[in-house]
DNA sequence: CAGAATTATTTCAAGTATGAAGTTTTAAGG
DNA sequence: CCTTAAAACTTCATACTTGAAATAATTCTG
């Protein structure tokens, strides 16, 4: 086979793991730059904050509702998390619990009408503010960026 | 003068806005399942929680010490949250606070010994762990995809 | 130099966030 | 049936995080 020394054999070398932790840092300093600005921006015109905006995003998506796990998953947080976070919402009458028929456990969340109204305002600008913060990149590299971030997950967990 | 209609004028149109958003979606759901993992790991072999380990790893960048406020700077969170974190990091023995020769209002942390020896420990499985994560990636991608997150950046402040 | 502005940090209240333990409900295996 | 397990949530202790207000020291300005 190869014994030539030019090349490493199949997995990662230490080179390549060097490139990959800049990467992972740049990655996270890009994430939180954009975070701390939408949460500023949030804030202070709509009164909302990222977390809450986050769950009426995903409800969103799905006019049927969905389960608390469900949330739990496509947010990548922690079920008590979200128990808490949908306890505001509905408080602020943002969003409905609700029972499924035949299964008592679980609780399928829905944005009200306010929800949904306040919701669309909210998403409109903040589509505005992230097309503006990514505003650098071109548009054939965006879309290849987002290819490259789709297809990597969760290739370690077996 | 364009007055063609075919295309728009100098910044962003809607399509692009909307390819943009979805990177963000991307990156934000990329650096969460990174973060999870790392956290995860972190806290099981190490005991060790993300935020103290992004602290250290700060500071062993630089060996005079870095002020509260670099800290706060350099890893994008509130002045609050570092001296909550630096604070327990002392507690551990990690880390030192020292006041600087003729201002009394500043504070310089440094890694104790046992901090860096710990770190060292610490940072070689960490980069091993995200080489692992990020092992999808091809190196020049890798490379390419660091370069554009580098330059992106505060294009929207002024 | 005195007062005002600035800088560096801490404190505090409120809001996330996790992971473990607990509750209620449903499903599964004898 | 009747235990046992599994699933969906909630609760709780602990930890992180922000942003505003407070503290303290330094610098600026008239």
């Amino acid at each position: 086979m190869n014994d030539t020394g030019a090349s490493r054999s199949s997995d990662q070398n230490d080179l390549g793991n060097k490139e990959r932790l800049r990467l992972w840092i740049r990655l996270l300093r890009a994430s939180r730059t954009i975070e701390n600005e939408l949460r500023l921006r949030l804030k202070s015109r709509f009164d909302m904050t990222l977390p809450r905006f986050d769950v009426m995003a995903a409800l969103n998506r799905e006019p049927e509702g969905l389960l608390m796990s469900d949330l739990s998953r496509f947010l990548l947080v922690s079920n008590g998390n979200v128990t808490v976070i949908v306890d505001r919402l509905v408080t602020d009458g943002l969003v409905v619990r609700s029972s499924r028929e035949g299964d008592r456990r679980t609780s399928i969340v829905r944005l009200t009408d306010a929800g949904l109204t306040l919701f669309r305002q909210i998403a409109t600008e903040h589509e505005k503010w992230v097309g503006e913060m990514l505003g650098g990149i071109g548009d054939e590299e965006a879309r290849h960026l987002a290819t490259i971030l789709k297809s990597f997950r969760s290739n370690w967990e077996t």
